[in-house]
DNA sequence: ACGGCTCACATTGTCAACAATCGACTGTCT
DNA sequence: AGACAGTCGATTGTTGACAATGTGAGCCGT
């Protein structure tokens, strides 16, 4: 720890970073491992041990486990412990139908604006997950969905409906990391994506609110089978 | 403060609460003051002297502040000071355009499970909102506003929803209780509310649609004119 | 007088030790 | 044998002190 602590010289008259903090660090460090896999759904999170881990006190970490309880990776309970969140159907069903709800009302917003920049960033990140999908590089698939989809939010400018799908998405990727694991091969299918763009750059905008519908409908249908079986496995197993 | 935190006998075998913990008590603590109007848009607030008025140490002020950050109640910039978030005109647009869809969601998710009970609920709720507008009771009615539309989030048992209406709400009282000092009685109109129930209550669903958009057009175009009047006035003082 | 620099202060960030609580284990009593 | 009380270890909650940083006041040179 402590590399580039000692920087008094760079008065850097263009970075408006006012020197970053341990916390974001940390909670950068543990979010992507949370949805990278390395700790699995369920798993505790022993403060003492992560603390370490990162070389810091419990202080800053616990601070950075307190931000991605609030993005809804982790649950706590007092004097007991924190484990990372384990999504059941119910979850999952329910991150989809918020999703429809979203996405219709980011196009709502930027339908009239989609100039030339909105359009060629769409089909951009349309291209690149089409080539990760092609390479059947799954954990660069889910980055490159999310993008697309993040995309679409960011164009709006709404500040805070960009706020409510950061507050979804860690949730969403972190369920897509656990069927990839699991599955191999995820959802992300060419057709479906390219079908989604061509109706986002169309003029049609009821065409685009089913196929959001049916394009979630898809997704969610996969997952709840997916689901379905695990908690049936899980049932099973542990009584 | 430390009042109840001595119990050592109280073994208490209904509640199932495990020792409430003080971040929790301060986070709702603070909440309050600044929903009441105790602490103005703007002002900074001092960890030390915070701690000292909660009679508690900085590490669980710092961790209540943090959840009142991602309530988007503060904000903090590091190193230099927390400050009491000041709404714009644009984040109030977003807080009602955003309100539109979810309550919109909402209704969609518990219009065929609409039994006795949620009628009577929401019957309930407009009655007490009645009682204190009539009584013209700012404060009380801006609680019972927020029950009201609340309870109808409640009842679509919808967490992921729930969670979203809830991190919204704190902004949207902020502004209401802000409009509400500087305006004095404040929106809610006795019909605009009775006509929102009617319509909730009605099997009608395209007609509540349009009367959610137009409750909430009334009240985006009635906190717009403030705002926009109060930047005026702050714009023509500082610079 | 004015611009840049230094320095002290206020505030936040971090740390290591201490206290409170929970869950499980164990030993005893019925 | 089964149930219950007490105890022990592990983990989180809390604290006060120390370090790093940003800000503004005051000084100096021009």
């Amino acid at each position: 720890m402590s590399d580039g602590a000692k920087g008094k010289v760079a008065g850097s008259v263009l970075a408006r970073v006012p020197k970053a903090t341990f916390r974001a660090h940390i909670a950068d460090g543990l979010r992507a491992a949370i949805l990278n896999g390395d700790i699995e759904p369920g798993a505790q999170l022993v403060e003492t041990a992560l603390a370490d881990q990162f070389g810091v006190s419990r202080g800053p970490l616990r601070e950075a486990m307190r931000q991605l309880i609030d993005e809804g990776l982790l649950i706590a309970v007092p004097y007991t412990g924190t484990h990372v969140v384990g999504l059941s159907v119910d979850d999952v069903r329910e991150i989809y139908s918020m999703r429809v709800t979203l996405e219709i009302f980011a196009f709502e917003q930027i339908w009239a604006r989609r100039d030339q920049a909105f359009r060629q960033g769409l089909v951009a990140r349309r291209d690149a997950l089409t080539a990760c999908i092609d390479a059947e590089d799954d954990a660069a698939s889910i980055v490159a969905e999310l993008q697309l989809h993040g995309f679409v939010y960011e164009a709006t400018g709404h500040k805070l409906l960009i706020r409510t799908w950061d507050s979804i998405r860690g949730r969403l990727q972190l369920y897509w990391a656990a069927h990839h694991r699991a599955h191999g091969i995820r959802g992300p299918r060419r057709d479906g994506h390219d079908r989604y763009v061509e109706m986002a750059l169309s003029d049609d905008f009821d065409t685009l609110k089913s196929e959001i519908t049916d394009h979630m409908a898809r997704g969610g249908r996969q997952t709840e089978d997916f689901l379905r079986g695990r908690e049936a496995r899980a049932a099973a197993q542990s009584p």
